[in-house]
DNA sequence: TCAACTGTTACGATGCGTAAATGTGC
DNA sequence: AGCACATTTACGCATCGTAACAGTTG
């Protein structure tokens, strides 16, 4: 799978890609800027151009976001997984970013649960929002 | 109910307020130079003392957090809020302030939602993690 | 008097928003 | 030639963390 070296009509602009994932293109680069990812190419002119595989990239980056993840676990996450990925990684380090990539996996699972848990908590605080907006002066 | 002017013999030091709330000193500190809360008192050398209604208020804010609300839009809520309950406040700036409130419960309600769409794209996350560590090709 | 707690001040980190001035692409 | 889109640089802001050093409490 010599991946054919990715199809130059795909590629996309910054602003075709932010607008896919749905985030800025200030943050698009400055999560370039971080080492989270980096355009497949440029034109002569400087204008950065992705395939599809960042696009992927942002968006799994997009999904850490929420849970809490820093940037730099994320760029950790992001380089274990392309560790895991390289063909021609030795085996070693392979085994040892697939490990990583678990313990991440254990790691977004609790977040997930905990911010559930914080999530049910504020619940409560709209109800409570509307009963004081209809009077209330429970003391307890 | 002149609420008998708070009773000294309860009041906290922050630590204990910190810890009861599960905030940090420096949170604590922070959110009262924005304008968020107030000690009942302080003691002649200058510690903070709080009362169980700053307790309340602090878990109130502790709510807010994780759906997103700025320390401004916290205070601007907890302005509101105490217009909505001070007997000595205008009928109409009360009910003003109630229908804020009002406004405010709608927000929360969204943002909860909102928050919780947000987390179930990052399940997907977890599991895509574990599959990716027992070594994944699939390309879509 | 000592240990634990608290006070203020200030600098640093994170994660972007928001210009400003300029160049690129079609 | 024009207009949308892009580039870099830089300053700003929110929300605390983290010393550093001094004072308070019991």
């Amino acid at each position: 799978m010599p991946d054919a070296d990715v199809d130059p009509s795909t590629l996309l602009q910054i602003g075709e890609v932010a607008d896919r994932v749905g985030l800025s293109l200030r943050t698009v680069r400055y999560y370039e800027e971080q080492g989270l990812l980096a355009p497949e190419t440029r034109t002569s002119g400087g204008f950065r151009l992705y395939a599809e595989e960042q696009v992927h990239r942002l968006a799994l980056i997009k999904q850490m976001k929420p849970i809490g993840f820093t940037l730099q676990e994320m760029r950790e996450l992001l380089d274990a997984r392309d560790t895991a990925r390289d063909d021609a990684a030795a085996p070693t380090a392979r085994r040892a970013a697939r490990r990583q990539l678990a313990d991440y996996a254990t790691s977004a699972a609790e977040r997930v649960a905990k911010m559930r848990r914080q999530l049910e908590q504020s619940e409560g605080l709209a109800d409570a929002l509307r009963a004081e907006s209809r009077g209330a002066e429970r003391t307890t």
